[in-house]
DNA sequence: TTGATTGCAAACAATTTGCAATACT
DNA sequence: AGTATTGCAAATTGTTTGCAATCAA
C-alpha cells in the first residue's frame, strides 16, 4: 500500500471490486455495488487515491461525471485503450502496435506517453453502423 | 450553418472568440470574453452544440469542468493532440506518424479513429522535469 | 495514545431545465 | 406568423469540505 496511510475495511472493499472491474466505471456504481458498505464520501477519496497513484486512470464521460478504469497487472506487455466517442464505452487493446507511436512521440515531440494510460478516442464498430 | 436553425447575433459571437482561441478553453473563459454580450445558458448551449457537430472538441480537466479545443480548419493535412496530464495544456501536433496507427486500428480493432480530434494523453516536457 | 480515516450534513460548482420574452426567416 | 433562440431564475448533479466520532498503528 503506500506509507502514511492505514490499511481500512472500506479501502480493502473497494479495491477488491476495482480488481474484478473489467472495463470503466463510475464512483456510483461503486457506490450501488458497495450498497451502503462505504460511504460515498468515502468512496470519493479513496478512488482519488488510487487514480492520483496510478492504480485507476480517471476521465470525464458525457454525462459530465467521472469514470474510472483499473490499469494495473494487466499481463499484456503493450496496450492502450480505445474509447468511444459516441457509446462511451471503453475496450483493452493488447497490440503492440501502440510502441512505435510512443517512441516516436518521445522522440520527436518531446512528450512522454504513459504506457499504461493511452487513451484513444474514437467510434467504435457498433456505433458506426 | 445548419438546416433547422437560425443565425444569431450569439451564435456570431461565440464563433468569431472560438475561431481565435489557439489552446483549449473553457465555458468560463468565453463568458468572460464575451463580458455579459451573451448569457450564460446561450453558451453552453451553442458551445455544446458546436462540439456534436465536430467543430469542437470536449474534455474535461482536472477541475471537474469542460474545455473544448478548436478542431476545425486546420491546415495540415495530418493531426493530434497532446495533453498532458499533469498541467492540462494541449499541443496540436503536425506529424504523419499518427496515420499508420490510424490505418492500423481501423483495419485491425475495428475502430475509427477521427482523425480531426485524436487526442493522446502523457506527461510534457515541463512538466517531465 | 496519536494521527489517519470515516461518513454525515452542508457547501460548492458546473451544468441543465422551465418558461416567458425576443429574434430570425 | 410561426418557429427557433435567448436568458433569467430555479433545479439538478457531481464533487468537496467541515467536523465530530471512530479506527489503525
Amino acid at each position: 500500500m503506500k506509507r502514511n496511510s492505514y490499511d481500512t475495511k472500506q479501502k480493502e472493499l473497494i479495491l477488491e471490486i476495482i480488481k474484478n472491474k473489467k472495463g470503466e466505471f463510475t464512483i456510483k456504481d461503486l457506490y450501488n455495488e458497495l450498497n451502503g458498505k462505504v460511504g460515498l464520501t468515502t468512496i470519493y477519496r479513496l478512488v482519488d487515491s488510487l487514480a492520483k497513484d496510478g492504480i485507476l486512470n480517471k476521465s470525464i464521460g458525457k454525462n459530465n461525471s467521472a469514470y474510472y478504469i483499473y490499469c494495473e497487472e494487466c499481463e499484456c506487455n503493450n496496450h492502450f485503450y480505445l474509447k468511444c466517442d459516441s457509446c462511451g464505452k471503453m475496450c483493452h487493446v493488447d497490440c503492440d502496435c501502440i510502441n512505435d507511436l510512443s517512441n516516436h512521440i518521445v522522440k520527436n515531440h518531446k512528450f512522454k506517453l504513459n504506457k499504461e494510460h493511452i487513451i484513444i478516442n474514437g467510434i467504435c464498430d457498433k456505433c458506426s453502423k
